[in-house]
DNA sequence: GTGGGTGGGTTTGATTTTCCAACTCACGGG
DNA sequence: CCCGTGAGTTGGAAAATCAAACCCACCCAC
């Protein structure tokens, strides 16, 4: 039987575990635009202050986040990306992405990004191996869990 | 005063509001995996049913998903990926390659992407413009918004 | 036709989270 | 002394989630 109701085990489901919940995101997008404190975090992002702080305790707790005294006396913190927060930025820039394209259509973008190439970064997912953009047709799914497969290619339709 | 309580505007946020709901995501992968059933869906995620027909709902009503029967008599639908839909691959890809590295290290890994090149899918995010991976120290941001800021580029510990 | 199974949900009621405002504590400035 | 700022904590009301049960239409086997 196998415990029928256990979910697809996966690495989405994983992460989003850690950083899936209301405005966790968002406080990764102000700790890595630089703006680590608790009053800026709050304002920048709109959530209760309660709800922010178990946000930043766990995140904190998973290695996203390092919480550090800037100040003794009276006692200040504030909160910055580990190295594996600051790899959560290309899904920052992929949400960015998405909703500069579909919710805004390029147009009137409330920030841009600017690549040290000197042009605006458009964020392109490619594969490592062959360098090319990735697209869904050119994948193919391969579950290495017994019991849990996949139907295949999707025509979008 | 410009309403002293508002969030940031940001895209991220905007996406977040769309498909950041528990469960969302989780749907938008069973979706492209061609998983596109109720009961599958029900199963493979691990959701309440109720919440299931929620996310569902909002789903469709913000084109990311498309309802369609693929049986009258009885009534019988499915779920697929719109072309806005599949353009949110990149994020689950960001975020399967987050836990793949940070949450199992490379190892026993639940599910394989394979690309169309022959090699396992290892997705790297790369600037448009100069095709080169993006770094975080690479990027600058510009807030176009009258009154946020940003403090600029952060050192990660 | 009767009984069981499947697919796609909706309903019900208990449990958890979220939300918001107010409160605290420790300073620092005028 | 009084006010403001930073970093939270506390309390109670409102909303979302959860699990299980229910519903309806159909199919199949007996």
């Amino acid at each position: 039987m196998a415990a029928p109701k256990d979910p697809r085990p996966c690495s989405i489901a994983d992460t989003l575990a850690v950083v899936g919940e209301k405005y966790s995101l968002l406080v990764l997008r102000e700790v890595c635009l630089g703006n680590g404190r608790f009053d800026q975090l709050a304002r920048n992002i709109g959530a209760p202050r309660d709800i922010l702080a178990t946000r930043l305790r766990r995140l904190v707790e998973a290695g996203v986040l390092t919480r550090r005294a800037y100040s003794e006396h009276p006692q200040r913190f504030d909160y910055r990306p580990t190295a594996a927060g600051l790899e959560l930025e290309p899904v920052l820039m992929a949400l960015k992405e998405w909703g500069d394209h579909h919710l805004r259509h390029h147009t009137d973008l409330p920030m841009t990004m600017e690549h040290s190439c000197g042009h605006e970064l458009v964020p392109v997912v490619t594969c490592r191996a062959c360098g090319s953009p990735v697209h869904h047709d050119d994948l193919t799914a391969h579950p290495q869990t017994p019991g849990w497969t996949v139907k295949g290619p999707v025509a979008t339709s």
